[in-house]
RNA sequence: GCGCGUAUGGUGGAAUUGGCAGACACGCUAGAUUUAGGUUCUAGUGGGCGACCGUGGGGGUUCGAGUCCCUCUACGCGCACCA
C-alpha cells in the first residue's frame, strides 16, 4: 500500500519540528561566508497576497539554496507597522492602532509559517515597537545633530475638508484619498531632511551597483535628474539687485527676448510695489495660489502670465528685454526664474507666441525644411551659431562651453548644476508614527529630546476624529515637555516621522535585533552587511530604494556602518495578476494564499508561483496551472514512496553500466548543475523546476527497465536534495521515509560529476543552406575534419547534394555542419 | 512629449554565447485501467496533403537570426512646463 501524499499532516509536522529544532537560528560565525538574504518586509494589512507570497517564496529558496551550500544565512522578517491604515481603522471602527496593527501581525505571522518560510524569528522586528522607533529618534537626532534635518515653511498639500496635510501619494488626481475634496496648497512649517546633499552620490555610485536591475537604476537616475548648465545674472532696470538665473542652454544667451520669474520668486512683489501692474500682477498670484498641482503642471494648459512693468538687461549685449510671471517656471528648481529664448524652447515659444514677444534665432540648422527666421515650433537641435557676436559660426556644443568660460571671465555668471531632487519632507500631521523627538522652547528653538529620555512615546491619550490636526494634538499629557538645553517649560513636536523612514534602516537592525544599547553594534553590522540578495517589488524602484541608499550613506558618514551601500543585489519581482488583470475586490479576482494553501498545501503554492513565470515578470494566475503543479508532487511522493523501502537497503555504491543507466546518471547530474546554475545565477526558478520534472520523467522510463540500484538510490536522493528549497515540507518528509534523521535544510547541496555530463556520442544536425537535413550521431570529440567528412559522405546528403556546387562547409565540433551550395 | 521595457503554438512559458524554434507545464484528442466519475498510465498535439512555411510588420548583416543592426506598429511601465 503506498502512502497518500497528505499535505496537511505533513506540513504541520515540519513547521512544528523546525520550530521545536530551531533550525532557522543564525548568528555571527566567522569561520563561514555570511549570505544576507532579504525580501522587504510587508506591512500588516492583516492578509496575505500572492504578491507576499510570491515574494516570500522567491527568497526562501534563495536562502535554503545558500544554506545547503555551505553559507550562513540571515534571512529575517519583521514588520513596516505604522502607517495611515491602522489610523484609519481607529476612525471607522474605533479600534485603538496599536491593537488592531499587534492583531494583524499576529495574525500575519501565522500565515507566513503556515508558508514554511526559513525566517529566524528571533530577529523579528516591529517599527512600530518602541525597542524599535527609540532607535529612529535616535537616528534622527543624529542626522540633526549633522545638519541633516531642518525646519522650513513650505507650501504643502492640504485638504480643505479633512482639515489636514496630506503626502503627495495621497493626493490622487488632484483629490483627496480619503474624501476626494479639491487638494490645495498651505504654507506649514515642516521638517525635511537634506537628501539634495547627497544628490551627486546617489547618483554616481549607482554605477557601482552592477546587480541592480538597469530599469530601477534609470529611474532612479531620472528621479534625481542632474542637469549641467550656467546661471547667469541679469540687472533689472531700476532695481539694486541682480537677477540670478539657471540655464542649461548658456550658448542662446543671444536670442533672450524676455524673462520669467516663478509667481513666488521673491522679487515679485517688491518689484511690482505701487506700479500700475500690482493689481493685475495680485489678481494672479491668487489664482496661482489656489490652483492644485495637477492644474498647474498640466502641459496641455494654455500658458498664462503677466507683465510685471519691468526689464532686465541682457549682460551679453545689453539689451532691454521684459519680465513676466508665469506659472511655468518653478520656484524650487533652478533660481525660481528663467531667460527665455523661445526660438530654442517650446515652452518659450509657446508663451512667446500668445503674448506676442520677439522670436530671435541664434543657432541656424543645414536642414532644408526648417527656416530659423519662420519657426512652426522651436528649434532644439544642434546647429552653427548665428546672431551671436564673437561665437557666431561656431558649433552651439562647442559655444556651450565657451559662452561658460566667457561668463566667468567677466563675471557676469558661472557654471552650475541643477537637481530635479528635493529635499525630503518627513513631517506627517498623524498619530500612528514615530514621534519626532524635537522639542520647542522660546528661549532655545528646537532641541533633540535628550538622548536618555528617548523614546519619546506615543500617547494613548488621544481622539481619532479625522478631522482638524494630528491626533497627538488632542493628547493632555504628550505637548509639555522641558526644555532639553535649559530646562524651561517648552513644547513638543506634534508631527510623526514619514513611514519611508522607518524602512530606511530595518535590514540593519535585523542585524542586531534585541540590542537595547544601541541602535545596532558595529561589528554585527560589518559582519553581515550589505545585504547580498534583496528582493522586492518594482513599485519601490525610487522612493523606498532612495531613501534607504540616502540612510545608508548618511549612517556610513557618522561612522556608524560599514558599507555605503546597502544593497549588493536587487531582484524586482513582477505582480501576480488574473486573466490579464491586476488581482483585485473590484474585479472580484482575487486568489487568497490561504485558500491555495488548504486546498493543495504551501509546497504547492510555492511551486505553481516560481515554475509559472520568472520571476522578474508578471505571473498570471492560473488555477489549472496550480493543479499540474499539485499533480506533480504527487508523482513525485508516489515514486519516492515505490523505492523507499529499497533504498534505505540498497547500498550506495554504484556505476553505470548500460545504456540507460548512463542516460540516467546523464540526466542526473544535469539536473544538479541545472538547478544549481539557475537558482545561485540568474534566479530562473521556472527553468529550475522544469530541469527537475524532466528528471522525474525519466526516471519513471528508467524504472520500466533494469535498476541500477545505487545508481537509482542516488537519483532518488538527489531529486529529493534539489526539490528540497522549492518544496521544503514534502522533501523533509521523503528526506525522512528514506531513512535519514537530520533535516534536509542541514544537508548539503549535491555535488554533479563533470565526467558524467559528457556523452560518448553527440547528435549532429546537418544543414544544406541553413536548412536542417540530416541528423547524425557521432563520437564526441572528433574534430572539425572528421565531422566535416561524415557529413560530405552521408548518404543522404550525398543524395540531395549530387549535381550541386559545394561553395562552402562549416562545421561546428558538438554542434552542427552547414553545407552551401549553389 | 521624453525615457525604459515587452511582443514566440489554443494558454503560461523555454531556447544562458548568433547554431535543431516551441523544453517543461496547462489545455485538447485517442487509447488502457475503472461499474462510473475522478485518479493513474501510454501515445499524439505550431501551420500546410505536400516540396515547404513559421518567433508583431517591413528591410538589412551572416554560411546560419527569436537572438545583432535599421525602421514601423501595438501594448505595458516610469517621469512629465525641471529652464
Amino acid at each position: 500500500m503506498i502512502d497518500k501524499y497528505n499535505f496537511t499532516e505533513i506540513e504541520k509536522k515540519w513547521q512544528d519540528k523546525w520550530k521545536a529544532a530551531d533550525v532557522f537560528k543564525t548568528t555571527e560565525d566567522e569561520d563561514k561566508e555570511k549570505y544576507y538574504v532579504l525580501e522587504m518586509f510587508p506591512y500588516p494589512s492583516g492578509k496575505l497576497h500572492m504578491g507576499h507570497v510570491r515574494n516570500y517564496s522567491i527568497g526562501d529558496v534563495i536562502a535554503r539554496f545558500k544554506t545547503m551550500k555551505g553559507y550562513n544565512v540571515l534571512h529575517p522578517m519583521g514588520w513596516d507597522s505604522f502607517g495611515l491604515p491602522a489610523e484609519n481603522a481607529a476612525i471607522k471602527h474605533g479600534a485603538a492602532p496599536s491593537e488592531w496593527t499587534w492583531n494583524n501581525i499576529d495574525e500575519m505571522r501565522d500565515q507566513l509559517g503556515e508558508l514554511g518560510l526559513s525566517y529566524d524569528w528571533d530577529r523579528e522586528v516591529a517599527t512600530c515597537h518602541p525597542d524599535y522607533y527609540k532607535w529612529m529618534q535616535w537616528i534622527f537626532i543624529q542626522f540633526y545633530k549633522k545638519g541633516l534635518a531642518y525646519k522650513k515653511e513650505n507650501p504643502v498639500n492640504w485638504c480643505p475638508s479633512c482639515q489636514t496635510v496630506l503626502a503627495n501619494e495621497q493626493v490622487v488626481d488632484g483629490q483627496c484619498e480619503r474624501c476626494g475634496a479639491e487638494v490645495g496648497k498651505k504654507e506649514l512649517s515642516q521638517w525635511y531632511f537634506k537628501i539634495t546633499d547627497y544628490a551627486d552620490r546617489l547618483l554616481s555610485n549607482l554605477e557601482q551597483l552592477e546587480g541592480w536591475p538597469d530599469k530601477v537604476k534609470i529611474m532612479q537616475r531620472n528621479w534625481i535628474g542632474k542637469s549641467i548648465g550656467a546661471e547667469v545674472t541679469f540687472e533689472i532696470e531700476g532695481f539694486d539687485k541682480g537677477l540670478d538665473i539657471f540655464t542649461t542652454r548658456p550658448d542662446t544667451l543671444y536670442g533672450v527676448t524676455y524673462m520669467v520669474l516663478a509667481p513666488e520668486h521673491p522679487y515679485v512683489k517688491e518689484l511690482v510695489s505701487g506700479s500700475e501692474y500690482e493689481p493685475a500682477v495680485k489678481a494672479y498670484l491668487d489664482k496661482v495660489q489656489h490652483m492644485s498641482d495637477i492644474e498647474r503642471t498640466s502641459t496641455t494648459n494654455e500658458k498664462t502670465g503677466e507683465f510685471i512693468g519691468r526689464y532686465a538687461i541682457n549682460p551679453v549685449n545689453g539689451k532691454k528685454v521684459p519680465i513676466y510671471i508665469s506659472d511655468y517656471v518653478l520656484m524650487d528648481y533652478g533660481t525660481g526664474a528663467i531667460m527665455a529664448v523661445p526660438a530654442h524652447d517650446q515652452r518659450d515659444f509657446d508663451f512667446a507666441k500668445k503674448f506676442g514677444l520677439d522670436i530671435i534665432p541664434v543657432v541656424d540648422t543645414d536642414d532644408p525644411t526648417i527656416d530659423v527666421y519662420d519657426l512652426k515650433e522651436a528649434f532644439a537641435a544642434e546647429g552653427n551659431m548665428i546672431n551671436s557676436d564673437l561665437f557666431t559660426g561656431m558649433n552651439n556644443k562647442e559655444a556651450i562651453v565657451k559662452i561658460i568660460d566667457y561668463l566667468e571671465e567677466k563675471g557676469i555668471g558661472k557654471k552650475s548644476i541643477n537637481y530635479r531632487l528635493r529635499d525630503w519632507l518627513i513631517s506627517r500631521q498623524r498619530y500612528w508614527g514615530t514621534p519626532i523627538p524635537m522639542i520647542y522652547c522660546d528661549d532655545c528653538g528646537w532641541v533633540p529630546e535628550k538622548e536618555e529620555n528617548l523614546p519619546v512615546l506615543l500617547p494613548t491619550d488621544v481622539e481619532f476624529t479625522g478631522k482638524g490636526e494630528s491626533p497627538l494634538t488632542t493628547s493632555k499629557t504628550f505637548k509639555d515637555a522641558v526644555c532639553p538645553k535649559c530646562g524651561k517649560p517648552a513644547r513638543r513636536e506634534m508631527d510623526t516621522m514619514d513611514t519611508f523612514l522607518d524602512s530606511s534602516w530595518y535590514f540593519l537592525r535585523y542585524c542586531d535585533a534585541k540590542n537595547d544599547k544601541e541602535a545596532f553594534n558595529l561589528d554585527k553590522v560589518k559582519y553581515w552587511m550589505s545585504v547580498d540578495q534583496y528582493i522586492g517589488g518594482v513599485e519601490h524602484a525610487i522612493l523606498h530604494l532612495m531613501y534607504a541608499r540616502f540612510f545608508q550613506m548618511a549612517l556610513y558618514d557618522l561612522g556608524l556602518v560599514s558599507t555605503e551601500e546597502p544593497f549588493t543585489n536587487l531582484l524586482t519581482q513582477g505582480m501576480v495578476i488574473k486573466d490579464g488583470k491586476k488581482m483585485s475586490k473590484s474585479i472580484g479576482n482575487v486568489v487568497s494564499p490561504a485558500e491555495i494553501i488548504e486546498k493543495y498545501g504551501a509546497d504547492t503554492a510555492r511551486l505553481f508561483i516560481l515554475f509559472a513565470a520568472p520571476p522578474e515578470r508578471e505571473l498570471d494566475w492560473s488555477d489549472k496551472g496550480v493543479e499540474g503543479s499539485y499533480r506533480f508532487l504527487n508523482r513525485v511522493h508516489r515514486l519516492v514512496y515505490e523505492y523507499a523501502d529499497k533504498c534505505r537497503e540498497w547500498t550506495g555504491e554504484w556505476k553505470a553500466e548500460s545504456k540507460a543507466d548512463k542516460e540516467l546518471a546523464y540526466a542526473m547530474n544535469y539536473t544538479i548543475k541545472k538547478v544549481s546554475d539557475d537558482v545561485g545565477g540568474r534566479f530562473n526558478f521556472n527553468t529550475a523546476i522544469s530541469s527537475i520534472m524532466e528528471l522525474v520523467n525519466e526516471m519513471y522510463k528508467y524504472k520500466e527497465g533494469e535498476i541500477n540500484q545505487g545508481l537509482f538510490k542516488a537519483a532518488i536522493e538527489n531529486l529529493v536534495l534539489v526539490l528540497s528549497p522549492f518544496t521544503p515540507h514534502i522533501c523533509e518528509e521523503m528526506w525522512e521515509h528514506l531513512g535519514h534523521t537530520s533535516f534536509i535544510y542541514n544537508e548539503s547541496w549535491p555535488k554533479y560529476d563533470e565526467k558524467a555530463l559528457v556523452r560518448d556520442t553527440v547528435e549532429i544536425v546537418v544543414q544544406i543552406n541553413g536548412k536542417v537535413k540530416e541528423k547524425m550521431d557521432v563520437q564526441t570529440g572528433i574534430s572539425k575534419q572528421e565531422l566535416e567528412k561524415l557529413a560530405t559522405e552521408n548518404e543522404k546528403i550525398q543524395k540531395l547534394t549530387s549535381g550541386k556546387n559545394v561553395v562552402k562547409v562549416i562545421a561546428v565540433p558538438g554542434k552542427l555542419v552547414n553545407i552551401v551550395v549553389k
